[in-house]
DNA sequence: AAACTGACTTACTAATAAGTCAGTCCTTTC
DNA sequence: GAAAGGACTGACTTATTAGTAAGTCAGTTT
């Protein structure tokens, strides 16, 4: 049982990095399958249509985010200290081996999604928007942020600049990434030490 | 051999549409030559491989980018009025039907493409971030822009915000583009007003 | 008039795609 | 030790993929 379940992980391990490398139409059962020393069939055992794979990576992902952000969301959080936390989970985490958000990885694919990817996509987004947004709220209440404007065309703002960041870098290298994360810090009024 | 030609760049214009609608993956031979009434093969007899009809797309919209630009390259621009294009651009023909530019449409599936294709969107990539740093360096020599940090790294940020924005309006409505585009005015200390 | 060219079509291939299903192995439970 | 169920495998199907080879045919050149 215990390496059955096993096996279940692995292919949503597997299929997490294609997706997220590769797209939601760049990648194939076997090319999950094959590595695994599996068969194809296996695969749609554990998932039988593709796009429960995709759901699942994007609510597997948003569990994630969700731990990371559960402070802030109960009121104990630090503003700094949060959006520094989601900066390095972008740049780090989120980021081996040039992959991309859920959110990245199937928004250039969205329109040939089936609709229950799509649905998973916009919960996942939209619960990151609700959280940015409140960091940004509070980070300027306490005078830590500053900037222009509504908390959440700012938050909005973030976000986008850090998805297309990791999509840049994956096209003209990793620099990229950190000169943007450096210059949304400056942005806010942040000292940009942490500018790799 | 006026309908000829005819049939070469409506082939380009519909693989455009489909390239940066659906991502490089997304779309196949035939979602092209049935609209237009034709055989598969008379893609291929335009553009053997699929990469060729890539590689045509970003070249085409390098051209597109490229006389827009012009003007300032050749030092005769605004800088405000440069930016503004360019975000105009962005937020309106660059993104009818939901469509991406094509190095966002590209930069999720990069890792999957054929090398001729990726070298193409490096190249449409480096051009427009070229540009980009200078209106960024003579905007703020002009005391037009405000911002801390390298022209070369807020160049980058705006250009990764843009297609960030892009990206999430397909997943979670237009508005975003709109709320983004005005957050990168207000950073920069200029008017917003055009915040739609 | 003959040869040639550009722009196709018809008819194909080999590979791969997602997905199905009957059967088998292994473990746990009664 | 028999039954049951979860976790597969083997052997498919059907559809689609990019790509090719050979032929057609109107128009242009020689």
């Amino acid at each position: 049982m215990a390496a059955q379940t096993d096996t279940r992980e692995k292919i949503l391990a597997t299929a997490d990095r294609l997706l997220r490398s590769r797209g939601f139409n760049g990648f194939s059962y076997q090319d999950i399958s094959r590595p695994l020393g599996i068969r194809n069939a296996a695969v749609h055992y554990h998932f039988p249509a593709k796009a429960d794979l995709a759901v699942a990576i994007i609510e597997k992902f948003r569990g994630i985010l969700r731990d990371r952000t559960a402070a802030f969301m109960a009121g104990h959080g630090d503003p700094v200290a949060q959006l520094e936390g989601f900066i390095s989970f972008s740049t780090t985490e989120c980021s081996l081996e040039h992959t991309m958000c859920p959110v990245g990885a199937l928004s250039a694919d969205f329109f040939s999604l089936p609709e229950p990817v799509r649905v998973a996509g916009r919960r996942l987004l939209d619960e990151l928007l609700t959280w940015m947004t409140r960091v940004c709220t509070e980070g300027r209440e306490q005078g830590r942020f500053r900037f222009d404007g509504e908390p959440a065309a700012k938050a909005r703002q973030i976000v986008a600049t850090l998805q297309g960041a990791r999509q840049l870098a994956r096209v003209c290298g990793e620099q990229a990434m950190h000169d943007v994360a450096g210059q949304i810090r400056r942005d806010l009024g942040l000292d940009p030490i942490r500018n790799r």
